[in-house]
DNA sequence: TAAATTGTAATGTCAATAGTTACAATTAAA
DNA sequence: TTTAATTGTAACTATTGACATTACAATTTA
């Protein structure tokens, strides 16, 4: 199991835009290249980044721009922006036993401390924003 | 996407075994019937947990008991004998373009945060033991 | 109007999860 | 030593989600 590459795919064209769009024309079709996916990828990856308020997507004459400053975007923001996780990080068996003594609270017993460890991950992602990786982008240029 | 409920189902099975194994012989059936899945499930989970150490199984007889004492035993040590997450939790896309300069350097700048938050769910998971369930188990009693 | 591009539906492939059936091998008890 | 219960495991199916791809209408600008 993995989180989907939708993550790491939107956090690249994230950066990619910061970084080459004063340069180019930000199109699926290049952003597509430099990832190295189908353009159709981009595209809907663009819609959820663009529903989250972070890029405007030009229909028709196209290019990709940026609508909120990377300090303000964390990773955290980016994994919610394309759904990487439904919910909860994990998934519990459905119909414990009732009737039986450990299958009536085995949800009380775990509940909290998944949702201890999701948090704990949410939290790390949420201490980085995109500004910090285009500092650290322009420190190893 | 999320975490299999191989690890919930692995927690369960082990707790079982603890709680009700002075009482009954733990036979794949019963824990089967206190999870609520197919008893194959259950002998899959209880091999993964024998080669961990955790439990040892009786073949032909029938029933599990527990190898190794529950304060020794962390959530994390369960989701590892399961194999929930193979190495890495975060799927990177395959083969950003390495003519690009964002292309070249994405995982020199991603790999660390993502490692990071990776670190900070599985820690959190080191945190609890089996026996701490156990007591709190006591304390809903 | 023409060219480039987005937005999106439809479809296909692949891998992983989970469930199920089946049965040989094992063990203990009658 | 047979019988009954159980494990260990292979084989198969169904379902789901990820990702890729084709196609094309709608949009925008030149």
């Amino acid at each position: 199991m993995k989180i989907t590459s939708r993550f790491t795919v939107a956090v690249h064209t994230l950066l990619a835009i910061h970084i080459l769009g004063q340069q180019y024309k930000m199109t699926s079709e290049l952003i597509a290249s430099s990832v190295n996916v189908n353009p159709v990828i981009i595209r809907r990856t663009l819609q959820s980044l663009k529903a989250a308020g972070f890029v405007e997507v030009k229909a028709g004459s196209g290019g990709a721009t940026l609508a909120k400053p990377l300090g303000e975007i964390t990773l955290y923001d980016v994994y919610r922006a394309v759904d990487c996780v439904e919910g909860e990080l994990f998934h519990f068996h459905e119909n414990p036993n009732p009737d039986c003594p450990v299958g009536k609270n085995i949800h009380a017993l775990l509940d909290k401390h998944l949702a201890d460890a999701q948090l704990a991950m949410e939290q790390s992602l949420r201490s980085v924003t995109l500004a910090d990786l285009a500092v650290e982008y322009s420190s190893i240029q």
